[in-house]
RNA sequence: GGGCGUUUAGCUCAGCUGGUUCAGAGCAUCUGCCUUACAAGCAGAGGGUCGGCGGUUCGAAUCCGUCAACGCCCACCA
């Protein structure tokens, strides 16, 4: 066979994929082996990948791949989300386009629109993972609005609701004026912002001397909705307010000046005006003291008919004329330059308005009280264990979940309407006309009477039932294959949405399954680039993965992403890696190249060679087993790492190099075949990391039936090695390093056949041959004395000699020998030290103190070798 | 404001309950090599007072305290 001397991954990767795709070897199917489930986190099903999901989805696959090579029962179970709130501003960013607003259309004709919508980018993003060599049983693709998992979901809200769980009620909630929904707290992120508050003058209502209250605010433009004014009790420089009434300005309103004692002192002065219908707080004392509410905003945030003044302008605009309109009626004392915390949409990015309004909530303690202990007792183990703190202290602080949504393109919410008022919840609408028969006791009802809630819900209340019913297990909660496949094994997600979805797996897992969802999680990081920064459109710092995939193969970006990944570290993720990765890739082609490239012949083994093949069997086996170490800690880079180590120094560089037949020779059939069988095995390391270049030499190792594929080879490996061999070994390539650094510092060619003395006794002289093999040697010899003019080196207490005649500058080897003595006796005194201490040769244990010793020892032992080398040296 | 985490070579990170010359790995850098698998390579080398200070200990990168920088999460101070 013919092979390139340089590996082309886009010859070979569709290939494979589309051969496993044939074989059916992504497919599972019950059977009676330990089972393996990992569900994906599902990307929006009109998202496309970018290097989040990189990361996300070879670190599933790469566990995948083992635990199946493990001998389990793998299935990975892919799928998309319907994401509510970010594909229906698409949608209808993509209708305005067109010049269509959403308000202009039926519920119907908008959810055609946005099905079409979903038709036509639905599912790229999975395309896009069959690229990375994702191994999904893509027979179970699901769709968290396909019609099992809609069912489910609202089989579930049924369910919670008659359990008295979900109650619907006016909140003061967190309103997106873009997204015109509600939002959970979770959707909120509060960013720092550079703004003003403003100081206004409140008139005191028939004051004789017109005195007035100055209120501190951030936003003025609310004052149209005050309907009170607020002191602290305590608060002896506002003691005078008791009791008065105030005149709210401009509007001229009077309201009156309440006490209480969450207003802090401190701050502004002392006077707070009270907004309750835009302001959590002040919604709070308007509650406790039974004040008006007064909504000033329309959805879309632009002022409504109630404000009375600037009625339709938008709110950030009336905050600046309202400024200038205080600031004309004298009724603005200050404006200070001020720094807040503003809250804003996750998915809009535009500052939330709090607002209140009629939604639906799940109530969240008894969930909480179910969820929190298998963390904290590490039944579901989470990796890093770090974020079991921020777990805790979310359960612990827990708020209702507002579950609906103001939008159409999600789970509408299975609540109707009754005409008289009140409302029934049915999984369908025949049932819901039977309980609204029930309930109103009028037989004459009829569907058409009902009005379903058009609220959709949370994308998350879907989500959060995903491994459960994408083996259908909310419908039919005792099928073989929920049985089977629940608990999942390992979920691999951001640390991002730990709230959203994590905690909620974990909640509907026990009120659905009575049992933990998963049994680990593993929290990746951000990916960053290389400078830190978060990768993003507008900075134009995000690669295109598939771009990446083109140009390094997805096995070489497989593993530029592996590198630099330690759980719940953020990566810097740098192309180089890639490179790195690709590189790996080429070494790996050109060692089989050489391996397949050699004359077998029946001759006998070499005695250098089958020492060879037995150190590198417990290399093998010792790292095989670190391996498996490191990924039951998911310390899945380091695992790469030994094993990139394992093939690129210990078999590249060594063993094969130990093995190799002189130019021409063929090799001994014996040592031939056990070198194949090592590669085998290395393949099957590599497979999870680099499933295309592995399936690729897999298939040419040995002759191969069709259907046969390396993903499905058991991963067996020694459990226990030589662990001498090894030991013997590591001094062996100290000495061959030792010649090797001679030849380079004395400019000598490997061509140049040496000689190499051991001085007193050789440890390791059954590795003289292939000591001598590999440095280029004629002989080694144990001598007593080394000759004259030769220049040496020492492993241990063991002095090694190469004989250069009259090639060695003795001027420059003494030098160097001194240097050495200066650091050898340093050291020596410092163990002297050490040993003089009487507190330490009294309270340090035996062992060490003996340690210290032979540290003695063995540094008068090198000094005295180095002062004979210098004293011949200068005779 | 509260909590958590990080700080070790130019970069990204290991270093488990303190003790084998323990200061490591990969990449990058430098030097020499187109040696018949691989220049996407081979051989060799240099590089860190383990963030600062203080403490515990015979002994600290490792334990404790404190300070600093950075990062993340949570929180209703207008």
């Amino acid at each position: 066979m013919e092979l390139a001397s340089k590996y082309n991954p886009a010859e070979v990767e569709g290939k494979w994929y589309q051969y496993w795709l044939d074989n059916k070897l992504f497919s599972s199917k019950p059977d009676g082996r330990e089972p393996y489930t990992v569900v994906i986190p599902p990307p929006n099903v009109t998202g496309v990948l970018h290097m989040g999901h990189m990361l996300n989805n070879t670190i599933q696959d790469i566990l995948v791949r083992r635990a199946r090579m493990e001998g389990k029962n793998a299935c990975w179970v892919p799928g998309t989300d319907h994401a509510s709130i970010a594909t229906e501003a698409k949608v209808v960013n993509k209708l305005a386009q067109q010049g269509i607003k959403k308000t202009d259309l039926t519920r119907e004709e908008f959810l055609k629109h946005a099905w079409d919508w979903t038709e036509e980018h639905g599912g790229i993003i999975l395309k896009q993972l069959r690229k990375l060599g994702c191994s999904c049983d893509w027979d179970r693709t699901a769709f968290t609005m396909d019609e099992l998992r809609s069912k489910s979901v609202i089989h579930v809200f049924v369910d919670l609701y008659n359990k008295g769980l979900i109650y619907r009620g006016v909140r003061m909630v967190n309103w997106d004026p873009k997204a015109l929904t509600a939002l959970s707290d979770e959707e909120v992120v509060y960013k720092e912002e550079h703004s003003k508050l403003y100081y206004l003058r409140y008139k005191v209502e028939g004051d004789p001397d017109g005195r007035y209250a100055v209120v501190a605010t951030t936003r003025p433009e609310t004052i149209m909705g005050d309907t009170a004014m607020c002191i602290n009790p305590n608060d002896p420089k506002n003691e005078w307010l008791k009791g008065k009434k105030v005149i709210v300005p401009l509007v001229g309103r009077v309201i009156p000046v309440i006490q209480d004692d969450y207003v802090d002192i401190e701050f502004g002065t002392g006077c707070l005006k009270v907004t309750p219908a835009h302001d959590v707080n002040d919604y709070m004392l308007g509650e406790k003291y039974n004040l008006d509410s007064i909504d000033i905003f329309n959805d879309n945030g632009t002022l409504s008919e109630k404000a009375g003044l600037y009625v339709g302008m938008d709110r950030f605009e009336v905050r600046k004329q309202i400024e200038k309109d205080l600031a004309e009626a004298g009724l603005l004392e200050k404006v200070e330059d001020y720094t807040n915390k503003v809250g804003f949409s996750e998915r809009t990015n535009v500052p939330i308005e709090p607002k209140l309004s009629m939604q639906w909530f799940l109530k969240m303690k008894h969930f909480a009280d179910m969820a929190t202990p298998p963390v904290m007792d590490d039944a579901i183990r989470f990796v890093p264990a770090k974020y079991k703190n921020t777990y805790k202290h979310w359960m612990e602080n827990i708020k209702d979940w507002c579950i609906s949504r103001q939008l159409w393109w999600g789970h509408q919410i299975p609540a109707y309407f009754l005409p008289k008022g009140g409302f029934v919840v049915a999984e369908s609408k025949e049932e819901a006309l039977a309980l609204a028969k029930e309930k109103t006791g009028d037989q004459t009802l009829t569907m058409d009477d009902l009005r379903q809630d058009p609220d959709c819900l949370d994308t998350w209340f879907s989500s959060w039932l995903w491994p459960i019913s994408l083996f259908n297990g909310i419908l039919d909660p005792d099928n073989s294959e929920i049985n089977y496949y629940y608990p999942t094994a390992d979920l691999v997600t951001g640390p991002d949405i730990i709230f959203f979805w994590v905690a909620r797996m974990i909640m509907a897992g026990y009120e659905y399954k009575k049992d933990m969802p998963f049994k680990n999680v593993y929290f990746t990081g951000i990916v960053r680039d290389k400078l830190g920064r978060k990768m993003s459109k507008s900075l134009g710092n995000s690669p295109d993965p598939l771009m990446l995939i083109e140009k390094y193969g997805a096995d070489g970006v497989r593993m530029g992403m592996m590198l630099s990944a330690p759980a719940g570290n953020d990566i810097l993720f740098d192309e180089a890696l890639c490179e790195q990765g690709r590189n790996f890739n080429n070494k790996i082609w050109n060692a089989f190249r050489l391996v397949k490239g050699w004359q077998v012949a029946d001759i006998e083994q070499p005695a250098y060679a089958k020492l060879s093949t037995e150190w590198f069997e417990a290399v093998l086996a010792k790292t095989a087993a670190e391996v498996a170490d490191l990924f039951s800690k998911y310390r899945i880079s380091e695992a790469l790492m030994a094993v990139y180590r394992l093939f690129w120094d210990e078999f590249s560089a060594w063993y094969l190099e130990m093995i190799k037949p002189a130019y021409g020779q063929p090799i001994d059939k014996l040592t031939f075949e056990k070198t194949l069988s090592y590669f085998d095995g290395l393949l099957k390391l590599l497979h999870p990391f680099m499933p295309f270049i592995t399936e690729e030499l897999w298939q040419h190792l040995y002759e191969r039936k069709n259907g046969e594929s390396l993903m499905v080879q058991k991963m067996e490996f020694a459990q226990t090695w030589n662990e001498r061999i090894i030991a013997d070994f590591e001094t062996v390539k100290e000495i061959i390093s030792g010649i090797r650094n001679i030849r380079t510092q004395k400019q000598i060619a490997q061509k140049e056949v040496l000689t190499l003395q051991v001085v007193g006794d050789n440890a390791v002289d059954l590795f003289n041959d292939i000591i001598a093999k590999l440095c280029n040697l004629s002989n080694i010899l144990v001598v007593e004395n080394k000759s004259e003019g030769a220049v040496n080196f020492m492993i241990g207490t063991t002095e090694y000699a190469v004989p250069l005649g009259n090639l060695i500058d003795v001027e420059e080897e003494l030098k160097k020998l001194e240097a050495d003595l200066a650091y050898e006796e340093g050291f020596l005194k410092s163990v002297q030290k050490k040993l003089s201490n009487e507190n330490f040769v009294n309270k340090a244990p035996a062992k060490v103190i003996e340690m210290e010793r032979k540290k003695q020892a063995d540094a008068e032992n090198r000094i005295a070798v180095i002062k004979e080398s210098i004293a011949a040296l200068k005779k």
